[in-house]
RNA sequence: GGGUGAUUAGCUCAGUUGGUAGAGCGUCGCCCUUACAAGGCGAAUGUCGGGAGUUCGAGCCUCUCAUCACCCACCA
C-alpha cells in the first residue's frame, strides 16, 4: 500500500473520482432492489449565471438525495438543465455587441440577433454545469435540456395552442409594468419596489365655467398631460355638487370630465384625484368604470410622446420641473412637499417602471389556481416543511391572470399568426405553412415571446419527452413521472412551484411532483443577504479550492432542515473540513490492519464490538430517517457524533491494545469490525461527502463490489441491538470521564501514573470493571484499578467524584488539595440536591400523582431514588473528607 | 396596511405528541500520548425576548406587548 496522506488532499481526488463516475455512466438510472424510479428534476439555473451559494445549496441537497434514493436501491433519476433566462440573457448580449461594435439590436435584426445571442450561448453555457461538476453533482447529463431546444419548444407550442384554443388565453388591452429599458412588458412578480424621496406637488385645475379651483395632489404631475378626468369621492360634502361639471386641465386646456367614484379616498390628500388612466392601475379601473378616454403619452422608450406638445421627447425627469414652471408661470402651482414613497422597478433592468397601457397576452388561470389548491389540499402534493403551503395558497386563492407576452426576442415566440390576406388569427402547433383559413401564403407570426416561466412551468414534463411520443419512450416518461421530489427556495413558490402545479395539471392531470423540499435561502453569517454591492459573498468555486467540495457541502447539508434561513459562516466551512480529515485519519489508523481483517462480521462479538456495532446500527436507524424527512442538519449530526464521540474517541481507542497486543485471533475479529464499521460510515457519509467516502472505500472494499456510489446505503438491522454494552459502556465513558476530570483538576502530567479505586455495590458493575482492566489502563496511564463494594475503607487523601452507580477514588501520595476536593463535591452536591429537590416537589404534590401519567410518575420516582442515593453518597463523603 | 416566520450559551442554530435545556464554532486550562495540532483531554457559560393565562408540570399551547426578518398590497 501506497504511503497515506497525513492530511486529506482533497483536489485531485474530487477530480479523479468525478471522471471515473461521469466516464462509467454511474449517474445513469439503473434498476435497483426497489424495483421503483426515483426522479428529481433540477430547477434549471439561468444561462446567464455563475454559481453563487445558493446553487450550491441547491445542488447539495438534491444531490444529497439522489444518490441516498441510488444506494437505496431507486432507479435514480436526477435531471439537469439549463433555462434561456430571455431578458437576463438578451440584455448580456445587448450590451455586448453595444460595446464591442455599437450596434444595437435592431442594427442586426431579430433572425442576426438570435444568431448572435445562440453563439453566446453555445460559448458560455458550459460553465455552470461544469461548476456543478466541481460540487460532485451526479445527474444523468445525458438528459441535460435547455429551455431553447427543439422538444421543450414543441412542449410550449403544444400547451400554448391548446390553451389558446381552449379559449384561455387572450390578447386585451391592459395597463401592465413597462419596463422602458427593456422596452417590454414585465409581470407583477419582477416589479421590486423602493423607496425613493419624492414629493407631492400641489396643483390647481379650474372648473370651467366657475371660480372654482380643484387642488389636486400629485407625485407624478408630467402624468396630467394623459389626464381624462378628475375624481371625487360621490359623498364628499365639499366637491359631489361638482361631480358632472367638467375641469380645464392645464397646459393642454383640454376640458375633462368630474367623476364621483368610490375609490377615492375622502380623507387622502386633497380630496380631489387626477385620472390618468394610460399610466396608473387604479385609474385604469376608474376609466374602465366610468368609460374615459385611455391616453397614452409615452413612447416605448418611456420619453413623452407626440401627445405632449413642446414636453415630447423629453423624459419624465426631465420635463417635471419644466411643468411645475409653466404651471407656476400660470399661477396654478400651489405648492411642494417631500414625500418617501415606494417605486417600482425593474427587477432585472432596475429602470422605474412605467405603468402602461398596451395589448397584451394572458393567460386566464383562474381555474387552473383552484386546481393546484385541489391538489395540495388532498394531499397528492406535500410541502416540506409543511408552513409553506400558506405561501402557495396566498397565490393561488386569488390568482391574477397572468400577462405571459414579452415584448423581447430571445424566448419561445408566440405561435400565433395573423393572415395578411383575410385578417384571420390563429394559433398553431407547428410552424404555419398557410393561412388555415384561407390557404394564403402572406401571414406574419406575433413579434413577442413567452414569459420565460412560462416554458419553466412544463418543466417537470416537456423534459421527459412529452409530448412527443416516441421521444416519451425514449426517455421513459412513464416510469419517472410524475416527479418525486421538488427541491427549492420558497423565494419562487410563485414564480414556479405553483405555475409549474397549474401547468402540470393542466396539460398532463398529473401533479408534477409528490414532495416538495423548500430549502433555506443562503446568507451571510450575520444574516445579511449575500451581495455584490455588499461584498459579502462567499464564492463556492473558490471554497471548494479551499476546502473541498466535500466540506462545503457537508456545512451546507448540516444548515439544512426546516429553517428559512441559513448563515453561512466560513469558520463552520473549516471544521467541517477537519470533520473530513478527521475520518481520514480514522481510515489511516485501521489501514495498517485491513489485510487480516475479514470482508464480514466475526461470529463471535466482544463487549466493545457489540457496543460500536449497536450504536452504528442507532446511527444508521436515525440518518435513514432523517433522510426521508429531508432533515439533512438531523443526518449529518447523527454521523458526526457518531464518528467523533463513539468511533474515534472510545471505539479506536480501545481497540489499539487489541491491535498491539498479540492476541491474532482478537486482532483479526476487532480489524474485521473496525473495517466493518468504516466501511459503514462511509457508505452513511456518501451522499453528502461523496469524494472522501468513495477514495477511502477504494481501499475498503472487496474486489466483487462495486463504487461505492451504487454501493448498498446501510440499513437498520433487528440482530444488531445490544442495548447491556450500550449501557454498560456509557458506564464505563461515564467513570473514565471522571477520572480524567480529576487528573486535569489536581493538574497531572499525562505521563503520571495513577491508582483507582471504584466503589459500587453493584456486582454486574464489578465484573464488568474486572473485565475491563486493559481499557482502563490504556485510555489513561492507569496502573491498576481497584473495585470495592461499598462498605470497604475509602482511601484519606484522595481525588474524588461520585456517579448514580459508582463512587471514584484516586488516592494521591504527595501533597493533595483535600479543600479543593471539598469544595468539588459540594459543589456538585448543590447541583445534585437542586434537582432532588425538583422531583421530590413533584412527587408530593397530590394534584401530579393523581393526573400525571404512570409511566412519567415511574420515571420521576427512579430519577428521585438515583439522585436520593448519589447526594448520600456525596454527603458520606464529604463527612470522611472533612 | 395585510400576511408569514423568528427571538434559546459570546456567535450560528437544533429542540420530535408539554415531563431534569442541546450541538457546532468560539473562549479558558493542560498536553506535540506513535491515526489526526486540520489533533487529544478537561472546564466554564442560559430568568429559553417581556408580561399574563391554561396545566400537576410550559422553551413547546393561548393571549398580549416589544424587536427583527421576509413576502404581498398600497400610499392622490
Amino acid at each position: 500500500m501506497t504511503e497515506l496522506a497525513k492530511t486529506y488532499n482533497p483536489a485531485d481526488i474530487e477530480k479523479k473520482w468525478y471522471k471515473v463516475w461521469e466516464e462509467g455512466k454511474y449517474f445513469k438510472p439503473r434498476a435497483g432492489k426497489q424495483n421503483k424510479a426515483y426522479t428529481i428534476i433540477m430547477p434549471p439555473p439561468n444561462v446567464t449565471g455563475i454559481l453563487h451559494m445558493g446553487h450550491a445549496l441547491d445542488v447539495t441537497t438534491q444531490d444529497a438525495l439522489i444518490r441516498f434514493k441510488r444506494m437505496k436501491g431507486f432507479e435514480a433519476l436526477w435531471l439537469p438543465g439549463m433555462d434561456h433566462a430571455g431578458i437576463a440573457t438578451q440584455s448580456v448580449v445587448e450590451k455586448q455587441i453595444w460595446k464591442e461594435e455599437k450596434k444595437s439590436r435592431d442594427d442586426y435584426g431579430r433572425e442576426k440577433f438570435l444568431q448572435k445571442v445562440w453563439e453566446w450561448k453555445d460559448k458560455h453555457g458550459d460553465i455552470i454545469a461544469n461548476q456543478q461538476r466541481g460540487l460532485g453533482a451526479s445527474p444523468d447529463w445525458d438528459y441535460f435540456t435547455f429551455t431553447m431546444d427543439k422538444e421543450p419548444n414543441e412542449a410550449v407550442r403544444k400547451v400554448f395552442v391548446d390553451l389558446y384554443n381552449e379559449g384561455l388565453i387572450y390578447q386585451s388591452d391592459y395597463i401592465v409594468n413597462w419596463d422602458p429599458e427593456l422596452q417590454s412588458a414585465v409581470s407583477d412578480a419582477e416589479v421590486v419596489h423602493k423607496e425613493v424621496k419624492g414629493a407631492f406637488y400641489h396643483i390647481l385645475y379650474p372648473v370651467k365655467d366657475s371660480e372654482i379651483k380643484l387642488e389636486i395632489a400629485t407625485t407624478r404631475p408630467e402624468t396630467m398631460l394623459g389626464d381624462s378626468a378628475v375624481a371625487v369621492h360621490p359623498e364628499d360634502e365639499r366637491f359631489k355638487h361638482l361631480i358632472g361639471k367638467s375641469v380645464i386641465l392645464p397646459l393642454l386646456n383640454k376640458e375633462i370630465p368630474i367623476v364621483g367614484d368610490e375609490y377615492v379616498d375622502i380623507e387622502k390628500g386633497t380630496g380631489c384625484l387626477k385620472v390618468t388612466p394610460g399610466h396608473d392601475f387604479n385609474d385604469f379601473e376608474i376609466g374602465k368604470r366610468h368609460d374615459l378616454e385611455v391616453i397614452n403619452i409615452l413612447n416605448k422608450d418611456g420619453t413623452l410622446n407626440n401627445l405632449c406638445g413642446k414636453y415630447s421627447g423629453m423624459s419624465c425627469h426631465e420635463a417635471r420641473p419644466q411643468i411645475i414652471a409653466e404651471l407656476t408661470a400660470l399661477g396654478l402651482f400651489v405648492k411642494e412637499i417631500e414625500h418617501v414613497h415606494q417605486v417600482g422597478h425593474g427587477e432585472r433592468s432596475g429602470e422605474i417602471i412605467e405603468p402602461m397601457v398596451s395589448k397584451q397576452w394572458f393567460l386566464n388561470v383562474q381555474d387552473m389556481a383552484a386546481d393546484g389548491v385541489d391538489a395540495m389540499e388532498t394531499g397528492k402534493t406535500r410541502f416540506y416543511p409543511k408552513g409553506w403551503e400558506n405561501t402557495y395558497y396566498a397565490w393561488l386563492r386569488e390568482p391574477r391572470n397572468w400577462c405571459i407576452s414579452r415584448q423581447l426576442w430571445w424566448g419561445h415566440q408566440i405561435p400565433v399568426y395573423y393572415c395578411d390576406d383575410c385578417g384571420h388569427t390563429f394559433a398553431s402547433e407547428f410552424e404555419a405553412t398557410c393561412c388555415d383559413k384561407c390557404q394564403s401564403k402572406n401571414f406574419t407570426q406575433d413579434p413577442d415571446v413567452l414569459d420565460t416561466w412560462f416554458s419553466s412551468g412544463l418543466w417537470a414534463f416537456s423534459t421527459l419527452g412529452w409530448p412527443n411520443e416516441q421521444r416519451m419512450e425514449e426517455r421513459e416518461f412513464d416510469k419517472f413521472f410524475p416527479t418525486d421530489c421538488l427541491v427549492t427556495g420558497f423565494d419562487i413558490i410563485f414564480f414556479w412551484v405553483a405555475r409549474m402545479m397549474m401547468m402540470t395539471l393542466k396539460a398532463t392531470k398529473q401533479v408534477p411532483f409528490k414532495d416538495i423540499y423548500i430549502h433555506a435561502i443562503v446568507n451571510d453569517k450575520q444574516g445579511r443577504k449575500m451581495s455584490k454591492s455588499l461584498g459579502n459573498g462567499i464564492d463556492p468555486l473558490e471554497q471548494i479550492a479551499q476546502s473541498g467540495a466535500d466540506a462545503l457541502r457537508f456545512t451546507l447539508a448540516a444548515g439544512s432542515g426546516y429553517n428559512r434561513n441559513l448563515n453561512l459562516d466560513t469558520e463552520r466551512i473549516e471544521g467541517y473540513r477537519n470533520f473530513i480529515n478527521k475520518v481520514w485519519n480514522a481510515f489511516r489508523f485501521v489501514s495498517p490492519f485491513l489485510e487480516s481483517a475479514d470482508a464480514d462480521l466475526p461470529k463471535k462479538l466482544d463487549h466493545h464490538e457489540r457496543w460500536i456495532i449497536s450504536e452504528l446500527n442507532e446511527t444508521v436507524k436515525m440518518m435513514n430517517e432523517s433522510m426521508d424527512e429531508y432533515r439533512f442538519d438531523d443526518s449529518c449530526s447523527a454521523i458526526y457524533s457518531f464518528v467523533y464521540d463513539r468511533f474515534c474517541s472510545w471505539f479506536i481507542e480501545v481497540s489499539k491494545p487489541v491491535l498491539y497486543g498479540d492476541n491474532e485471533a482478537k486482532k483479526k475479529s476487532r480489524a474485521s469490525v473496525l473495517k466493518y464499521g468504516l466501511k459503514k460510515i462511509m457508505a452513511l457519509l456518501h451522499p453528502v461527502t461523496p469524494f472522501m467516502t468513495e477514495e477511502i472505500w477504494g481501499y475498503l472494499k472487496e474486489e466483487s463490489e462495486d463504487l461505492l456510489i451504487v454501493s448498498d446505503y446501510p440499513e437498520w438491522d433487528s440482530k444488531l441491538c445490544f442495548s447491556q454494552d450500550q449501557k454498560q459502556m456509557a458506564q464505563f465513558i461515564e467513570v473514565m470521564t471522571q477520572i480524567r476530570n480529576i487528573r486535569a483538576a489536581v493538574n497531572m502530567k499525562p505521563k503520571d501514573e495513577i491508582e483507582v479505586q471504584l466503589f459500587t455495590d453493584d456486582q454486574v458493575l464489578i465484573k464488568y470493571y474486572e473485565d475491563n482492566f486493559d481499557a482502563f489502563a490504556n485510555l489513561s496511564k492507569i496502573s491498576t484499578v481497584k473495585v470495592f463494594g461499598k462498605s470497604e475503607q475509602r482511601p484519606k487523601k484522595s481525588g474524588v467524584r461520585i456517579t448514580s452507580h459508582t463512587e471514584i477514588f484516586i488516592p494521591f501520595e504527595g501533597l493533595i488539595d483535600i479543600g479543593a476536593q471539598v469544595a468539588k463535591l459540594q459543589k456538585d452536591l448543590g447541583k445534585v440536591e437542586k434537582e432532588l429537590k425538583k422531583v421530590d416537589g413533584k412527587l408530593s404534590n397530590e394534584k401530579f400523582l393523581s393526573n400525571a401519567p404512570d409511566s412519567v410518575i415511574e420515571e420521576v420516582k427512579e430519577k428521585a431514588a438515583g439522585f436520593k442515593a448519589q447526594m448520600d453518597a456525596i454527603s458520606k463523603n464529604l463527612a470522611e473528607l472533612s
